[in-house]
DNA sequence: AAAGCCAATTGACTCAGATCAAATTTGAGT
DNA sequence: ACTCAAATTTGATCTGAGTCAATTGGCTTT
């Protein structure tokens, strides 16, 4: 029955068994609902370094992501980057008033979407409030995240920023993966310079203090967090 | 009939001539659900430098900003504080996931609020979509806004964040009361300086530097801008 | 395994903005 | 108008992070 299935979800993949299916937008559908929804949905990948959308861009579509990381970041004419988030399975992206995003987003590494064409997937919101009012929740977290990242761009010192960075990458895949003092760093230490308003230099630098201090080991593709207690000191939140 | 006009609204105030009907929350509400809506909300009058509501209270109320400015800020537990947005009438404050208020707000100068007790407000919203997508609207253009001073946080030096913070400020104040090259700055320059992460000796520099080119000039309870164009330049955006 | 390449680190030096310290202006109360 | 306190401006100096410039280390390709 294999052709049948086809048919019904060209991507052979259904709503039901995703990954995200209880973190992101989609946890607010009932059965019936998630049945109709994965009509809407494709499955989209994207390699390493490419691009899912650029801050200028009309909106064409939403995105729920799937697996894998993203950099969300604005340019300034000159060049200058600032990255205003990272994106990580369940988040979901594109909403804007606009009608252009106001960010670009890069896939970090392999990516997987579930790309909403936007016309559509606003009819389906029109006569499910539930949906709406799960991504006015994402909305209003975003939100809180977004403040709690001025406090640390505005008034925070270089150590600061590093160390409450580490953390709360930690704390994000821990939500996702489960616990553990290993953190992967998909990003690069310029990703990580440009979310922290720094430079390159300095970032190195804060790892290198922050590993010799016996706080973190610098390992291939992250860091391993020896000394928890002493990072949340360094954090100062 | 004053007694029972008394009656039906205690505060003697009515939503269809409220100044902000157009512009806030309520703008998604017809006639009818108005005259409904009416009941929820009962202005309330907070002096200059009055705490509105503080950044760890449970989120008892919403408010609508009727009149007036607000600060809203964060505070490091050492006292560095980062004001993460001036609220102006027509902007609607206090929704948030945890049940919590996940920033402080003063008032500067006199303020009108419209204030509606939570559960109430919840209630009412339940079955009026139209208000949710409306309250989404709202969260979604702070968000943007929220991006775009995190690049002006951690990207910009002193002089573009001085200039940018002028020019869109002024912006919100066209909006509200029409065009005028003279603007008011009722926040102090400490408020700015929170504002722009940057020393309130920096801003008054800056701003001192802006007049002595002919940018600006600094003028009682504000300023006035002389010469937009290159204030423009100035912000480079 | 040598060469080439890119990311990351390290070092030397500089500078924008912070800090410390007065003046000066503004404003509220008498 | 006069006084005191607070806000703002101005000046002098300092410093955390940036800039510029090599190295180093890891991968990939040959």
């Amino acid at each position: 029955m294999k052709p049948s299935v086809v048919m019904i979800e060209p991507n052979g993949h259904f709503c039901s068994d995703c990954a995200v299916r209880g973190a992101a937008v989609c946890s607010s559908l009932n059965a019936a609902e998630l049945r109709e929804f994965e009509h809407l949905g494709r499955r989209v990948h994207f390699d390493g370094g490419e691009t899912v959308f650029s801050e200028e861009d009309i909106t064409t579509s939403f995105y729920n992501v799937l697996e894998g990381v993203m950099r969300l970041y604005k340019l300034l004419p000159d060049g200058r980057r600032q990255i205003v988030g990272f994106a990580l399975p369940g988040d979901f992206l594109g909403m804007n008033i606009s009608g252009r995003h106001n960010f670009s987003a890069d896939a970090i590494g392999v990516v997987t979407v579930c790309q909403f064409a936007k016309a559509p997937f606003g009819r389906f919101i029109e006569d499910r409030p539930q949906l709406l009012k799960r991504i006015n929740e994402l909305a209003i977290r975003e939100l809180s995240q977004a403040r709690d990242h001025m406090v640390l761009l505005g008034r925070r010192s270089a150590d600061e920023k590093v160390a409450t960075f580490l953390l709360s990458w930690r704390e994000r895949l821990v939500a996702l993966k489960g616990l553990s003092d290993t953190v992967p760093l998909p990003m690069s230490r310029q990703d990580i310079a440009d979310y922290l308003g720094l430079t390159i230099e300095t970032v190195s630098r804060t790892f290198t203090k922050l590993e010799r201090h016996g706080v973190i080991e610098i390992i291939h593709g992250g860091i391993s967090l020896l000394d928890p207690a002493r990072a949340e000191a360094l954090a100062a939140a």
